[in-house]
DNA sequence: GCTCCTTTGAAGATT
DNA sequence: AATCTTCAAAGGAGC
């Protein structure tokens, strides 16, 4: 069997352990799986999975000793402890959740990471399983191994050293001064074609700036499906023809689905993977082994785009679907009656009233 | 055609 | 206050 068959085959091990109608293969558990800090699952016939992987591991443990070049989908953290890998595509890329710094307990920890003047710990990154180059097509030497001296895109050009050990939080609720949205417009036209904005030169993402762009000339009140505002709600909503009246209000993007948005097709035309699952671990890995300072841009850009949705959206409050919490809370409900009771309570990014 | 998968982060909901 | 849950994007896969 090949590389790239057994990860084909250990995603299809996923998905059968997965199946919709199965509850214990859903994001929840993966959630509660995650939390528990990877304890042995005796569900998902852990030991074939990790067998396959092992096997995955080797090799490329093998072929990464030999040759020092990082996977086509980016370098690999892992041989320095190659136990990480036990529990693959199962859990988080890195495990926050019942990690600890310094010993401190996981809930203070995250809170340091978080609040305490320092970004998300960007190296702490694990990957879900083993990227190995022939698995995803590539042979040549990565393009985006972000090596210090390298930035794969200009956004990413070398770091702002001065901010180093000056870390602040990206905090909507302390925006620069001289951010305004007259100032972002003015940017925007005047600088077009250049997608750098403001006193900051960061670029807004494209999503809320061209749909900010478009709306002044043709306002609509969906921003991000502008075109077609009722397009993608309607897959999670089938109840749109009721809804057709209140059009859905998207959330704005946070820092990673910034990045997830802007590297996705870098690294698809990379690995030749198109399976976003498996696109989305490679970025998620990824995004830990940016550089505060990369990361901060995106940290910076998610910032302004929810002070522009607030802008744009004062009353807007995003109600939680209440479906997954009904589902997985009554399973001996029947479905039919799960689905009525998430018609009436499935309620995406709305006005208040 | 709908839902899941998979990631991180923001924010509402719940305990 | 702490924890849990949902939803933002993406597109292939399964039902």
């Amino acid at each position: 069997m090949s590389q790239w068959e057994e990860v084909n085959h250990i995603m299809a091990n996923m998905r059968r352990t997965s199946s919709p109608s199965d509850d214990l293969g859903s994001t929840d558990e993966v959630k509660i799986f995650k939390d528990e800090g990877g304890r042995e699952d005796e569900n998902i016939s852990s030991e074939n999975l990790f067998e396959e992987k092992s096997s995955l591991i080797d090799l490329t443990e093998s072929e990464e000793k030999s040759v020092e070049i990082s996977t086509p989908c980016g370098p690999n953290r892992m041989d320095h402890d190659p136990s990480v890998f036990n529990m693959g595509y199962l859990v988080a890329p890195y495990s926050y959740p019942n990690a600890t710094i310094g010993g401190l307990p996981a809930t203070i920890a995250n809170r340091i990471t978080l609040y305490d003047s320092l970004p998300p710990p960007a190296h702490c990154g694990i990957p879900p399983y083993q990227l190995d180059s022939k698995a995803m097509g590539l042979t040549k030497q990565a393009m985006y191994s972000l090596h210090p001296t390298q930035y794969p895109h200009p956004m990413l050009g070398p770091p702002d050293l001065s901010q180093i050990g000056s870390w602040h939080p990206p905090s909507v609720y302390s925006p620069p001064s001289s951010f305004s949205i007259p100032n972002i417009l003015n940017s925007v036209h005047h600088r077009a074609p250049s997608n750098m904005i403001g006193p900051h030169h960061l670029p807004l993402a494209p999503s809320l700036k061209e749909e900010y762009d478009q709306e002044t000339k043709a306002p609509t009140v969906n921003h991000r499906y502008s075109k077609n505002p009722y397009n993608k709600p309607a897959s999670k909503n089938s109840q749109r023809g009721n809804d057709e009246k209140k059009p859905h209000i998207k959330k704005p993007l946070n820092a990673f689905m910034l990045y997830m948005k802007e590297m996705r097709a870098k690294v698809v035309a990379e690995c030749t993977l198109k399976e976003s699952a498996a696109i989305n671990q490679i970025l998620g890995r990824r995004w830990h082994e940016l550089s505060r300072e990369e990361q901060s841009v995106y940290y910076e850009k998610s910032r302004r785009e929810r002070q522009l949705h607030m802008e744009m959206y004062p009353g807007y409050v995003l109600k939680n679907n209440k479906r997954k919490r009904e589902r997985t809370a009554k399973n001996a409900a029947s479905t039919t009656k799960s689905i009525e009771s998430e018609s009436s309570s499935s309620v995406y990014g709305e006005m208040k009233k």
